[in-house]
Order: C-alpha cells, then structure tokens, then sequence
DNA sequence: AGTAGTTAGTTGCAGGTGTAACTAATTATT
DNA sequence: AATAATTAGTTACACCTGCAACTAACTACT
C-alpha cells in the first residue's frame, strides 16, 4: 500500500501500459497503447479533428500528432483536410482501422478482467470518481 | 467520469507527472519526476542498492539505473560498490541530495494539496487501495 | 481592407522509455 | 576445480514525451 496517491497512480499506470503493450505484441499487433487511446476513440465517433480526439482521450494536441501519424503510416486512418475549416485535419478510420474492433477488443476486455480481479464493483467506481477528480484538479492549474 | 479504470489511471498519471515537472521547473530546480521517485526512497533510507529501490519505486532496472545516473550528474547521489558484494552499486545521498528534501517535500505537499481537494479521505483511501490491487493483480502476469 | 490575435496542427530538441542483449560477479552443479 | 545458471547493473536501439517555436488558416478589431 502506498503512502500517497501519486505514488500509486504512478506504479498502477506504469504496470497496466507494460501490460498493455506487451499483450499486443503478444498478439501479433504493430499497434502500442498511445495508439489505442485515440482509435477506442474513433471507434464510437470517427471523423472528428484532432483536437477533439486530444480533448477525449486527455492528451495535448503533440501527442495527438504523432499517435495519428503512428496509425497513419499503419493505414489505420486517414487524415482529410475540413473544407468548412482548413486548419481542421477530419480522422477517419480506414477499413483496417474498423476491423481492428474486433481483434483489439477481446485483448483490453481479458486485460480489464485481469486488472480487476479481487477488486469490489462499488470501491472500483469510486476509485474512478477520485482519479476524474484529480485530474479535474491538476488540470485547472495547467 | 472515464468508462474505464485504465483511462482514469491514464489521464490522472499524465495530468500529474505534468504538474510535477512544472513546478519543478518554476522553483528553479533541475529535477524531474522520475528524480523525486528515487530520491523519496533514498530520503527514508540510503545506502541501498539498486534493485532494492527498484522494488520500492515500482520501477524496473533500466529506469533505476537512468534515473541514478541523472542524479549522479548532478551531484545529489553517489554509486559505491558494495564489498561485499561487488555486483551491488550502493547509492547514498549527497549532502546536496539530503538538502534538496527541505526545497522538495513542501512542493509536493502543495501539489498534494492540489490534487486532494474535494476529495474524501475514505473515498482517498479507497482509491489507494484499488490502485495498489491493480498493481499486484498485473505483476502477477509479469 | 489591414492589422492583431487566436486556433489547429506540425516540427525540432533534449531527454525519457521498454526491450533485449550485453558484461561482470556470484552461486549452484557436477 | 570447472562449468552452468543466476543476478545486478549497463548499454544500444527504436520510439515516445513535453515544451517551445513554428506555419497556416481563421476571427476580431479598428
């Protein structure tokens, strides 16, 4: 048990994204947790900027460039310049991109199942609640 | 409110280890986060040797040794090989790494404060523990 | 219309990261 | 005693990171 919530925030993040990654190479996939984080995004609303993306997934906007450019080279997206705005990149997936649903899935889900194990449903939720709250907090500072 | 535990984890570790570098760097202290995480162990107790802050820091091997390294650069710690085993680096403070404690801990006290606010302590301790639970249920599988 | 300010996205830099391969020292096995 | 296996720590690689400076496009102000 740590002493403080930085520390455990810290130790907790560090061994779910090993974990993460490892499972996706483990699978065959060329694909890494930074990209997951914007395509779990796409997935439920595709054709969004990428500031949008940044905002969802609680990135700045350099990661959000460089996690596009991964899935970009990887012909998982596309980026289609907005005729209504041109400083506006629009994310689509590619078809590859939408079947990576299927495959991507399972592995977070059996990952969640493993992270989770032993863990009560109400403290779980509450521990969600704590982490939106510290980020909130640390997020009006910056 | 994230739908996941991994992405609340996520977005409050990165939210976190930001504030952090930032009001390192405001106070004029050339140090990062990943600096402190080893210098609050060697704080309690030094002379330790690498694996064992490992241990305690959560972090494998290669970030220890890099992390040692940065602050050896700076003159905050010193590698002696252990006697009695020559395998072992012993790290002990410096008298400027022992020093640095007084600039540091009232930061981070501060960027607790910050974090903690609104926050329960029950709903604090409960988040603590559902995080080191998360951390032991993914060690496992390493 | 012309200038100033804002916004979306990219790039360069310096430095951090995990993985795997490596060296050197110690322990176990025969 | 000689060899094999294990352990602590370092290094090389490829890649991710935040920050700050940049370009291009849009908006607001005079």
């Amino acid at each position: 048990m740590e002493r403080t919530l930085g520390a455990a925030i810290g130790k907790a993040h560090k061994m779910m994204f090993r974990s993460i990654n490892r499972r996706f190479k483990e699978a065959g996939l060329d694909i890494h947790a930074e990209h997951f984080i914007v395509l779990i995004h796409l997935w439920e609303q595709d054709g969004q900027n990428q500031q949008w993306l940044g905002e969802e997934a609680g990135r700045d906007k350099t990661s959000v460039t460089r996690a596009i450019n991964g899935l970009e080279k990887r012909n998982m997206v596309l980026r289609v310049p907005d005729k209504q705005d041109k400083r506006h990149n629009l994310i689509y997936l590619t078809q590859l991109g939408k079947d990576l649903k299927q495959t991507i899935m399972p592995i977070m889900e059996e990952l969640r199942n493993m992270a989770e194990v032993d863990i009560d449903e109400k403290e779980l939720q509450i521990c969600m609640k704590v982490l939106s709250k510290v980020y909130d907090n640390m997020h009006k500072e910056i």
